[in-house]
DNA sequence: CATAACCGGTTTTATTCTGCAATCAGATTT
DNA sequence: AAATCTGATTGCAGAATAAAACCGGTTATG
């Protein structure tokens, strides 16, 4: 379960790593819905992933150096996955793949609003973005930015769009 | 050969484009190295793409829009691919991935200059690039930019880094 | 204390995708 | 006439993917 190295152009090397259907679905959710365990990436998953696919996937995305695994203390058998740095780094290309599924593809609103605000916000929200993910993924409280919530807002707009597609509530 | 439609994020519908190995490995030879035909993508693929991936991902990439065939007045069998203006704009997507990869993964010297570069000219350059390519594969003469290719300013940074590493020649 | 729900997966089976090598027919070059 | 070049196609084996059922242990609930 390591890289082919078929050449050592970056762009290659990295779409050995995230070039499948899988792989950068499972960082997104874990880097924009928050999703840490197991269970919660399988069920609240958008796309409908396998739970042996989600298995193999994480296995490999821990042997790549995308995420960890660790055991959470409040029940015996569930593992939290957390990013590590290499994973967070994926955020500009993120904010790079979703502006081109913006533009490109048959997208839904309330699913682009957060791509559109990823977009909007350019390097300084990316970094700010980031650092979040670090306090929560690294548990790196320093890295936490002053400020709002990156992820809180992305999710309120996300909201903010639910309920004004769903019309009076 | 379309699209799933898994869901309506801009992420997930992405990477039902270019989620796999070989698609944007030939989308970056049609852009950074110039390929337009059949045996060109074949003979000078670094990875070494099969004949029949190859034939079924021009013709995926067609169907998609991102790329366009048109019979070489030259050679009756000969066909020129040419990158659509959606295959263009992923020039920024190449970018962060380019640059991604640079940092966390094995990259060669020689093939990471283009990266290096596109990723420190930013937008700036990208737009340069971009206009370019429309030069080139949408036949918008108007859009070629004025100033240095910058198709020819990547490829000397790397003949530059070849001859370097190889020592006097 | 019984039981139902939840936990991170594994197993099974079927289908699809991939990679490799050989091959193809027509067009061009030598 | 022969060799080479063109964009592919075919056949085959092995790998990857997908759907569904299932698993033993853990925790919450009545």
């Amino acid at each position: 379960m390591t890289l082919d190295l078929r050449s050592g152009c970056p762009i290659n090397l990295t779409m050995e790593v995230i070039g499948d259907r899988w792989s950068l679905i499972i960082l997104r959710d874990m880097m924009f819905g928050n999703r840490r365990h197991f269970r919660e990436l399988l069920k609240h998953s958008l796309e409908g992933i396998a739970s042996n696919i989600l298995a193999a996937r994480l296995k490999r995305l821990m042997d790549l150096g995308l995420i960890t695994r660790a055991d959470d203390p409040s029940h015996k058998q569930k593992a939290i996955y957390s990013l590590t740095e290499a994973a967070i780094q994926l955020v500009p290309v993120m904010a790079a793949i979703g502006g081109w599924g913006r533009r490109h593809l048959p997208v839904t609103e309330e699913l682009s609003i957060r791509a559109q605000l990823l977009e909007e916000g350019g390097p300084d929200l990316w970094n700010d973005f980031m650092a979040e993910l670090r306090a929560i993924h690294l548990g790196d409280p320093a890295a936490q930015p002053p400020g709002k919530s990156v992820l809180a807002r992305l999710n309120e707009a996300y909201e903010a769009v639910v309920r004004r597609n769903n019309g009076a509530c």
